[in-house]
DNA sequence: CCGGTAACAAGAATCAATACTATTTAAGCA
DNA sequence: TGCTTAAATAGTATTGATTCTTGTTACCGG
């Protein structure tokens, strides 16, 4: 009683959007990333699969950022770092929470933990320039 | 040339509604328990407000999570527990990222590191219940 | 080739969040 | 206390990201 999921040419594209880019995309980048070479996509398409892509584990969300939601293909461990200002995402390679805390955490709480995520936010080094004063 | 800040009874009572609960509540959340004692408050004085406090660190923000901005009022460094079924926030107080991490990803990246948030994904105790089959 | 169903496009609907405008009210001062 | 004025608000309209609906297309097994 599985649910198949068939194959297509916009998921495949979809993916590898995101997949190919480290800028942390949200559904509407993806969409006019496409565009040209998929000119019938449909927005609601894009929606749908990254949402598929996220309930299976292929992608992870960064979180909604200016009111937009986006996303990261890189699964390997690392942070984000978002910038209060212009809302750009910054991978952080190699940074990393305390190892075993999530299991920690999980056996502690007596809670099921799938996923941890460690973010900083602040002043990305363009934004810092165009700020005279502090904060 | 400031900006003034008047006293207001509605943000008063809009801050206590946020530091008197454990349930980081959205601003729809706030609304309707203020409502009973504040019959003509209006939500976009609620948003406003919020707003205003997170601007001036008085409150911090959790996150979007299921579509709505949920905040905290407590300051105290702890963590926090998102239950990816029911939405619910846990708090973890005790549970922290490294020591002086912030200031090493600043120092490394040229960054202006803000504030730092480690945040767990899974499921809750009461979720872990309902949900017979893994994941 | 045919039937069943996943995937899709297009557009409508939803709803959290914001913007706008007229009104109210806090705060300083005579 | 009464006056002034700009902050704060209520109420309503609007925005915009996301989701849903409907009808169509295309893949797959038989």
């Amino acid at each position: 009683m599985e649910r198949a999921t068939r194959y297509s040419k916009k998921r495949e594209a979809i993916l590898a959007a995101i997949q190919s880019t480290r800028c942390h995309p949200s559904a509407e980048w993806v969409y006019q990333r496409l565009k040209p070479d998929h000119p019938d996509l449909s927005l609601g398409t894009v929606y749908r699969n990254l949402a598929l892509f996220q309930a299976n584990g292929t992608i992870h969300s960064v979180g909604v950022i200016q009111g937009q939601e986006r996303f990261d293909g890189d699964l390997s461990p690392h942070s984000h770092f978002i910038c209060n200002c212009c809302g750009q995402v910054i991978d952080l390679p190699g940074v990393t929470p305390k190892a075993g805390q999530d299991r920690a955490v999980s056996r502690q709480y007596g809670l099921k933990v799938q996923h941890c995520e460690l973010t900083f936010h602040g002043l990305c080094p363009d934004c810092i320039q165009q700020e005279p004063f502090d904060l």
